[in-house]
RNA sequence: GCGAAUGUGGUGAAGUGGUUAACAUUCCUGGCUGUGAACCAGGCACUCGUGGGUUCGAUUCCCAUCAUUCGCCCCA
């Protein structure tokens, strides 16, 4: 092989492209529904953008973003998220101007990031997600969450533990910080580099730690709901009080800390566990953010927002045998002989003048052979076109699902493949509502 | 960035320091069939991931590199 995909990139071809189509039609569906439009923002931004949002200290922007310089001696970066993108957009579109609170947005496109790939994770994927600016209302949070709630069911997971927190704001966090700087200091020496490092960057993440002798430290550390002002705290509540009556079952995790130091107020996360009990992990999360907007130069206002990798839903739709329908062709033409190519041909291009999805064989073989071809392109129906049929301006259609076959005159085609077509429609609803269920 | 495993045809997978790389399956071609079958005959690795080294000789040994998978970190 002359040339591999880069680590961690990938090409998605045939179903596999089927299904992510099918999974970001469904999830752009669902935002559309919800009143969010789209923005397709660019893939290259400022670095600047991204280390001011991200934060310095966050790993993405330490160790993981796509970052040269151009032509010109900028620094760029491939966007490693789209939440800063996306803000900015709304910024220079002076949307902010027009005072038509929340402008929500929704987007759906490749990130990079550079780590090590694993199962579902790569370099560059795709991001689904939301975002909903200039109103501080709670209701904002609980819509983006009801929405990646659905959305998320809607595409098959149904066991889904929904984890919330809350960071407070910039008041309630900055005593907390100063709190556990003065609880960390004491015990730092004896922990990891990284946590020495996060106590003077981001003594937060800290509460994110995993290593076992620095866990035993973190218990005893303050927690953050005893430094929620009055405000922060009540927000919360209304939060929470919201979703339940919702129906969103929630649990509070106060260890649930996010990665980007943008978030305020409400984070939280989708967990999926699989009918099996095998726990995939944060399939979707997002967060409230207070002062992004008026750091890239807007007004002061909050917003939130919610994402999710489309990889890494398709990997676990895909290992849970529960991915969406791939796409079918309507009618495939066959013929035995080349003679009778040229009429299958006019045949194929009027059916497809017709609205029909319609694919013909060129390269003659055996019937055998020809019904396979059929079967790969995942085709409903088949005509079949000899001699007999020429001369008698007939042809055989074959229903590929039932078996069953009729000769057609070829001036009720159209209508008998309309009514065939029906049946399947009727019984993928069917399949479809069994699914839900 | 760290740790581990793997890399032989479309797929699964044996195998050996030495002429024609086993087997299974898929696929293709030809024969026979007006219908997805069966049968017969034949074909499909001339870079055994890539590059280099050891050797008279390497797919088999060594090194590097690339890719994949898993764990950590982090995250979607």
């Amino acid at each position: 092989m002359e040339y591999s995909v880069l680590k961690g990139t990938h090409d998605v071809i045939k179903d596999e492209a089927d299904a992510y189509s099918a999974i970001e039609s469904l999830l752009t569906t669902c935002a559309t529904n919800y009143g969010f439009r789209e923005f397709r923002t660019p893939i290259i931004e400022k670095t600047e953008l991204f280390v001011r949002t991200s934060g310095e200290s966050s790993d993405i922007v330490r160790k993981e973003m796509y970052d040269f310089k151009d032509k010109g001696d900028r620094n760029i970066s491939l966007r490693p998220e789209v939440t800063a993108g996306t803000i900015r957009a709304m910024i220079n579109a002076k949307l902010f101007a027009i005072q038509d609170f929340p402008i929500k947005a929704y987007y759906v496109g490749p990130n990079f990031r550079y780590e090590r790939p694993q199962q579902g994770r790569f370099r560059q994927f795709n991001q689904f997600g939301v975002e909903s600016v200039g109103s501080d209302s709670y209701i904002n949070d609980v819509e983006v969450i009801v929405l990646g709630f659905t959305a998320l069911k809607m595409l098959g997971f149904k066991n889904l533990k929904f984890k919330i927190n809350t960071l407070g704001d910039l008041e309630s966090r900055k005593k907390y910080k100063e709190a556990l700087v003065s609880y960390f200091s004491k015990y730092i020496d004896n922990m990891c580099f990284d946590c020495k490092e996060r106590i003077n960057l981001n003594p937060l993440r800290i509460l994110d730690c995993k290593v076992e002798s620095d866990i035993e430290i973190i218990k005893g550390a303050p927690k953050l709901k005893d430094y929620l002002n009055q405000k922060s705290t009540e927000r919360f509540e209304n939060v929470l009080k919201l979703l339940k009556e919702n129906e969103i079952d929630y649990e509070v995790d106060d260890t649930l800390v996010r990665g980007l130091d943008y978030y305020s107020e409400t984070v939280f996360e989708f967990h999926y566990i699989s009918d099996l009990g095998k726990n995939y992990g944060a399939i979707g999360a997002g967060g409230h953010y207070s002062e992004l907007v008026e750091q890239l130069g807007g007004p002061k206002v909050s917003g939130v927002g919610f994402a999710c990798g489309i990889e890494r839903l398709y990997s676990i739709l895909a290992d849970n045998n529960n991915l969406p329908e791939i796409n079918s062709i309507d009618v495939y033409v066959m013929t035995m002989k080349p003679d009778f190519n040229e009429a299958a041909f006019g045949l194929v291009t009027s059916l497809r003048n017709c609205g029909f999805s319609a694919d013909m064989n060129v390269e003659n073989s055996s019937f055998s052979s020809m019904f396979k071809k059929a079967e790969r392109r995942n085709t409903k129906l088949a005509i079949i076109i000899g001699q007999n049929e020429i001369e008698n301006s007939v042809v055989q259609l074959k229903n590929l699902h039932t078996k069953e076959q009729f000769e057609v005159k070829l001036d009720d085609l159209t209508d008998k493949i309309d009514e065939i077509l029906e049946e399947f429609e009727d019984h993928d609803h069917h399949h479809h509502h069994e699914q839900q269920e």
